[in-house]
DNA sequence: ACATTTTCCCAAAGCGCTTTCAAAATTAGG
DNA sequence: CCTAATTTTGAAAGCGCTTTGGGAAAATGT
């Protein structure tokens, strides 16, 4: 069924048929209901890639992959999100993915060239992120969950990491930890510098000098976790105290504790970034942790709705959103253990 | 730049251009290199849309994802591997979220009357699954990840759960192990069915009756397993095994089993399903997990291709891949304990 | 040398929609 | 009741590609 024997089978030229279904004003409202139904009753569609031929439009966002890495937990809470948005109007996720950071901009190009999605979704960016540069120059609009430094105007949305971990840090700091690690996610993402800054920030202003060897960075994942605790452990003095980056390395970090002894919450504390998982809940642990609270999911949902803002001609660099972060005290961080 | 503005650049008709990019064999070699060269120099790709209105192919594939839980780490394990097949193609992934069952259907009428994608990836199916029906009656190309039991020519690619089941289940019981509970994925599944299927062949064929209450259902979540294992453990006599679905329930399990004091494959033995998340990786538990292990990455991997020959011609009822599942004996699991 | 294949290329139709421009039908104005 | 203004509808062009059905040019045969 297409619009050509849709509008045969009503008696009506293909041009009303198409206008009473967009909802143009210069048709009657008789005939756009008579229309309406004929076309449901029929379940007539239009053809995507006729009406993306004729509008320009494709009706789908792309997002890419980079590495097997990417596709974790994290991504997929974000996607859900997005899906979530995009559903209302019909739009869908055109998902690709890359092996390198050349094939990503191959696929960038492609998606250009080839018209295949209306806008982008940028993610996982660093500070001196070019991705953002070449879309612009593609003409392909695009919206950054995360931010960059170079001086563009580039729409984005991003949590407040630097205050998160500061946040979480003088927490911490309050409660009398001296010596406190930090397990950050992989360096050179701008949300790890980000939050190492933040993580510096509160312990200078304490006046307590930063001990690099405290800071660890890698993926976010149990094992990095388990891995980096043990390395903390081993220190002398060693720390009282965690700040990590995710409730990934959160299970490692505690396996770690656990393994040597420790109690969580008394001889060592713990706060960890909570991007919000339905199945891995901060608040079931025992101890329950302590965390900065974000919702991953609802990240994405405002990014679709942002990206929607923008083919409807929002202005590019009118789009920036910072998301406070909140911190959620549980039972995994106590005061600093006395004496040593 | 389109292929009329590249015909002319050459001096060549669009005919002739879109044969030697497409690989028709009547352009001269020398017509065709020099074709080849001026695209790509100044970057032409065939419009998608046109592409597709042309030939009726829109190069991607659909996957549905029903509901919030749908988005956990399996799935995007799945999608990893997916992704990674039809980039070789350059064809990508539409990924479209939903709400409930009656949504799921709609969306995909959607993609057949607006043939937005050329085929589906249908998964976590039921016994009785009705999608199946209506994809074919809708004439839309799908292989299947999972089985059903409906009769008709399905395409499908499934690990063999039942098989799992039953090899771990005897496993423990060669370990001397009697009471063992089964903690599954969600009831109604097929996967979950054929691994009760499993868990119960086994203990049969010992002569064990089976304890309904040492069977949980419930999603694969650190929270379940926590839950199921606490419930298992308040029994008298308690089991001295578990048999778990997903190496996140394992996370829940491992926890409980901790929280009442006990030692795993010790006091309490534990399989768990592994699909392989690289980030969570069992033989780096403390202590490390005894698995049946089968990578959903790869299972991705193989349906897309499978969908690809579909694509090209293979009779649905031609594909069926039942995956075996190894079973990778850890410290996790261990003699039963002896008297009570 | 000419007739016959074979190779190579092209004009134009068609895929299913939107949208411009113009005409027909209706309503309002006097 | 007639003319002018306003709604309402339609014909046709165009979006960018593939592909059919020929033709011209080159290669082959005699």
């Amino acid at each position: 069924m297409n619009l050509k024997q849709l509008a045969k089978e009503l008696g009506l030229s293909q041009t009303t048929v198409s206008r009473a279904l967009s909802g143009y004003p210069e048709v009657k409202p008789a005939t756009r209901l008579r229309v309406a139904e004929a076309a449901a009753s029929l379940g007539y569609r239009p053809n995507v890639a006729a009406l993306g031929l004729a509008t320009g439009r494709s009706r789908s966002i792309g997002l890419i992959m980079r590495g097997a890495a990417e596709f974790g937990p994290h991504i997929s809470e974000f996607l859900g999100g997005v899906g979530e948005r995009l559903a209302h109007d019909e739009m869908d996720i055109s998902l690709t993915n890359v092996e390198t950071y050349e094939d990503e901009v191959r696929t960038y190009r492609r998606f250009a060239q080839t018209k295949r999605v209306d806008a982008i979704i940028l993610h996982s960016p660093t500070p001196a992120d070019e991705r953002a540069r070449l879309l612009t120059e593609l003409g392909l609009p695009f919206v950054l969950h995360g931010r960059t430094d170079i001086g563009q105007p580039v729409s984005w949305l991003d949590i407040d990491n630097r205050d998160a971990a500061r946040a979480s840090t003088q927490h911490l700091l309050q409660l009398g930890h001296r010596r406190i690690g930090l397990i950050n996610g992989p360096s050179g993402m701008t949300f790890s510098e980000h939050r190492e800054q933040g993580y510096r920030d509160a312990l200078i202003k304490r006046g307590i000098k930063v001990v690099p060897q405290l800071i660890s960075n890698g993926r976010f994942t149990d094992e990095t976790g388990f891995r980096a605790t043990h390395e903390f452990l081993d220190r002398h003095p060693r720390p009282t105290a965690i700040v990590a980056g995710s409730m990934m390395s959160a299970l490692g970090i505690m396996r770690a504790i656990r393994s040597r002894g420790l109690q969580l919450g008394k001889d060592i504390s713990l706060i960890a970034h909570d991007d919000v998982f339905d199945y891995l809940n901060a608040d079931n642990m025992v101890p329950s942790i302590t965390t900065t609270r974000s919702s991953m999911r609802a990240a994405g949902f405002r990014v679709a709705e942002l990206i929607l803002q923008l083919l409807a001609g929002a202005r590019p660099e009118s789009i920036h959103e910072l998301w406070p972060v909140e911190l959620v005290v549980r039972q995994s961080t106590g005061p600093a253990p006395t004496g040593r």
